[in-house]
DNA sequence: CCGGTATCTAAACGCTGTTCAGATTGGAGT
DNA sequence: ACTCCAATCTGAACAGCGTTTAGATACCGG
């Protein structure tokens, strides 16, 4: 565990850590495997007991961030400002968390963002695509979002958000103000959410594009 | 022009031709100059006469692509079906386009839609952003999009399209018909057209979570 | 027909991810 | 306390990468 120890004590960790700083400081692929193993103080064929490649690395960190977010999400849903159980409140709140992560940390949100870096199998606990649908959930049950209008709404609400988190983390778009990301996300939240509402009274009049078959999905790995 | 040539006649074109096809084989970087310069049939200096770096000729390619978006999305716009002067239909084309483009060709896609690929001063047109703007302009016209939620709309609809894109193109939500795709869509579209009639019509009431000067922002380069 | 310039080739550089045989170590079983 | 084993790490090697340089080739304006 200290230095110049022949065996390093927790690699795999540390291998973490250092691609997690080169991410920062030159982007996903700016790096090697070699100067990672260097920074960390060791041969780059050590690598190789703990991870397979160099993209199963990238894979694992990737992960390891994507729980992280899901327990940050979580968490600031909890905090959310104003009477506690208001539902649109915490809802808005997530999504604050989720763009303003991006905008913060954009080279590591655009790697884990990217998901196709997520192995199938993980088991990311807790996934930030469970921590929206329990919200979800929470606003039907308040009755803030109608139940017609409530199937697959998280993928409406989940491409908004993931929509304008990416484009925040890769450059596409850029706010002057720091403070406009924050009104800007919670327009989007509550555009959404009152689209999703006026949708369902339209509902009886004119079908509107969704119907409960059509509209069967299936989440696949990443955030 | 002909094959044997010493000059190949249009190098240029003929390697964003096969970077293009070697993207779509085995994604943006599961490929080298080197093979592509081979499939081409030249050496892999060639390639510099006409790109600065590999990066360079990744980048060109995207510009290309970002163009010939631009241009579809502007005809489909024109192709929608039903009256075919009716601003909402027309926005609902634009957007079936832009996502079902971005499921049909998912690995060029993900190069295009990461835009950090676009060169800083590079005159894309038509942008595909621009072609968006001009169809919520024409829908404020036609009274369809209420003033008070007109500035800053773009980023709204952009940022749910542009989140249903990559969450497809990235394989992060599937859908099992490919018909749920439009369906899914529209429903984007049409739930967030909703969302911003209805803040305008409530932002008397309380103000929304939006106001002239904070909204503020710069687009800086991709689609 | 000639000369210049754009275009392309061949060889080389340092670096990369990855593999493999062998050295080192901590810990479990006696 | 000692032994042995499995886990861990090293060092050297491989092919392939992006990129540079010096020189060959071929098109085009005069």
């Amino acid at each position: 565990m200290a230095k110049g120890r022949y065996h390093h004590g927790d690699l795999r960790s540390a291998l973490l850590d250092a691609a997690e700083a080169l991410v920062r400081e030159r982007g996903t692929d700016g790096w090697s495997l070699r100067e990672a193993s260097a920074r960390v103080g060791v041969s780059p064929s050590a690598a190789y007991h703990h991870f397979a490649s160099r993209d199963t690395l990238v894979r694992a960190l990737s992960e390891r961030t994507l729980a992280w977010l899901g327990e940050r999400l979580r968490q600031d849903c909890e905090r959310a400002p104003g009477r506690q159980d208001d539902p649109q409140r915490r809802l808005i709140a997530l999504g604050r968390s989720y763009v303003s992560w991006s905008l913060d940390d954009p080279a590591v949100a655009r790697l884990v963002l990217r998901g196709g870096a997520t192995a199938p199998d993980s088991a990311i606990s807790p996934h930030p695509h469970d921590v929206l649908t329990a919200e979800l959930d929470r606003l039907a049950g308040a009755g803030a979002l109608p139940e017609p209008a409530r199937e697959g709404a998280e993928f409406v609400v989940w491409a908004a958000l993931h929509g304008l988190a990416v484009l925040l983390a890769d450059g596409l778009v850029r706010f002057d103000d720091p403070h406009a990301v924050d009104l800007q996300t919670e327009r989007v939240v509550r555009t959404t959410l009152n689209g999703l509402a006026q949708e369902a009274s339209h509902a009886a009049g004119r079908p509107a594009g969704r119907s409960a078959h059509t509209e069967r999905l299936a989440r696949r790995s990443g955030g």
